[in-house]
DNA sequence: TGCTTTAATGTAACCGGTTACACGAGATAT
DNA sequence: ATATCTCGTGTAACCGGTTACATTAAAGCA
């Protein structure tokens, strides 16, 4: 590990130009005046030595890292694309860089997220990928922290940015029960960990009860936001055939995927024999067979707003502490409408 | 702007466990043994602390970031899904960091890219993101660099993968020609300033030679790798009707997705009246109405295979100059044929 | 003319790590 | 018993910038 300090340095510059440092670092930052005559000097010296400042040691310096970074546990799911698209967007309109790590919840104690303050300005965390031991030391440090599709914890001030959940979900059981007359609807239930899960089983069963259903816990599963994971319970409960069902409502369209691919080998017709509903509207959505009816969730904007805020934070600017990014059905076919055009 | 230095250094460090710094560098960085009484004095401290080592002043004095850096012109799209997941896993399991740019090509002569030596350790380049000013600066300075889908400007030697373009076209186009007897084939190019167009225009091209089918300018245009300019391209061509055609090749999945919606709205049956098949083999594909038949490309093995390239050239080992991994045709019943079962 | 202001510059102490070099003590070799 | 080696540790000089504070010379003002 040699040191090759080959590299010109602001100290040359300022050697060759007869000058100091400090005048140097003012020229190149425009931070004071400098005489027009040491102005050209250094210029020049600056050209002819090849003079690039070192960042890192600007950055040292200034304890400026101009990155940002976003926490996610896996970034293996489509949801991430539109999310990263809208984070994307305002951190290269704030010249910013994005550091992306993925990182799981802390299962050994001594287990330190890969980013922090060390190496950005400021974070933004996805659900329960950090947790709350890790939150509560990074906030109370005053770092810049924003939250998507989670709140914070009980004590702790950290603007999140989060869609809404719960009234979405109650209408479209709602139509379930309403327009489709379906009475056994099946929940496939996000992790257990993640909020989203919690508000969706709460519009879930709202609506049930608004409805006067009983809420039959084995009609409630767990999906794990997962093609796989959905088509096996699915394809385990037709197998059984115990429990009868003629909807499933799915905590989102990745589950809705696997259990239509279940539904469909068992030859049970979807939306004839079973309704099925999802949540997200991702980019596969509309092309699934049927097109699934299902929550249009806005994750761009969620990420851009998300991003926005964050900036705010850096920039010592107030911040909402909540914002809640509205959802709307999105009517298919999978629930049994029909829809004129399958516009996409 | 004033960030308050709060956070522990390692100094502090140091104090709380009666020691020096340079003995707790040592034993952060295992550099060497440290007795067994003050390593578990400064292991205690620094948890008590939460001491974790600024990033940039370690950078400083090493010259090492800890982090790779992936430059893409863009990720709102679904190809970028597997190609991070693939970088991610080898990333990860080198315990280093992720900084994902967005950069286009070079408009302004004096744009830099937002990462580079100085945060980063090396850097993976998609496609034509990196002008060859760039690239040819990189390389010079031995700033390990790997390219992805493209290969390394005539004097450099950057390694790079990518994957087989040209054979793969040429079978697919053979199977339009002699399973499905199509001989009027559009082709949807992509950008011309990427390889895997040139490759895949190639492919097509000899393929119609082969067959002795001429070459037709009029059928071959720029999709651009993207849905909407692919939509917008076919249902111009379908209203214009001045150029008879029965099947659509098109440079990635993307495209295809906007031509089969241009047939669709005009009433042409896929794949009765024109056959479509794309490349990639994306997420989406499967799924679509009818299920596309494409050219598979290992997209995550790309990734994996190019992050692990760079760590060897990180840790200054030999790698091969290029990797060219295989893809295969996968059928499906966008081009004619059906398939037993829609297996996914 | 003498005193205060202001503009341009220099000095040196940071930022938070790493590491070359020095050193003392106990173990091993002669 | 003395010389040599090894191990664990401390001191302080880096890395390459920024910037608070001091300083000097010129300009403004009575």
């Amino acid at each position: 590990m040699t040191r090759k300090s080959s590299s010109v340095t602001i100290r040359d510059v300022a050697k060759h130009a007869a000058i100091s440092v400090a005048t140097v670092s003012r020229f190149i930052n425009q931070k004071a005046p400098v005489s027009q005559d040491v102005a050209e000097r250094i210029q020049q010296v600056m050209l002819d030595l090849h003079y690039v400042p070192h960042a890192t040691a600007r950055l040292l310096a200034t304890r400026q890292t101009k990155t940002i970074g976003l926490i996610v546990h896996n970034i293996h799911t489509d949801f991430f694309v539109p999310l990263l698209t809208g984070i994307e967007s305002v951190v290269s309109k704030n010249q910013y860089n994005l550091l992306v790590a993925t990182y799981k919840s802390p299962v050994r104690r001594n287990s330190q997220p890969p980013i922090g303050a060390h190496n950005t300005d400021g974070m933004l965390i996805f659900a329960d990928s950090l947790s709350e031991e890790h939150l509560t030391h990074l906030s109370l440090n005053d770092f810049p922290l924003v939250l998507i599709h989670r709140t914070p914890p009980a004590n702790l001030k950290i603007p999140c940015v989060t869609v809404e959940n719960k009234t979405a979900t109650h209408k479209i059981i709602d139509h379930l029960i309403e327009v489709h007359n379906r009475r056994a609807i099946i929940f496939l239930n996000g992790p257990h960990e993640q909020e989203d899960t919690c508000w969706r089983q709460q519009g879930y069963c709202d609506s049930l009860e608004a409805h006067g259903i009983p809420i039959d816990q084995n009609l409630i599963m767990d999906g794990e936001f997962s093609g796989e994971i959905a088509y096996e319970k699915i394809k385990k409960l037709i197998a059984e055939n115990k429990i009868p069902f003629n909807a499933i409502f799915s905590g989102n369209d990745d589950a809705a995927i696997g259990a239509l691919t279940a539904l469909q080998e068992a030859d049970l017709r979807v939306p004839g024999d079973v309704s099925v509903v999802g949540f997200d509207d991702s980019r596969l959505s509309p092309f699934l067979n049927p097109p699934l009816t299902t929550v249009r969730a806005p994750t761009t904007e969620v990420g851009r707003c998300a991003a926005n805020l964050l900036f705010n934070l850096i920039n010592n600017q107030l911040v909402e502490p909540i914002t809640l990014l509205p959802t709307e059905i999105t009517i298919r076919r999978s629930c049994g409408c029909m829809p004129a055009a399958a516009a996409n």
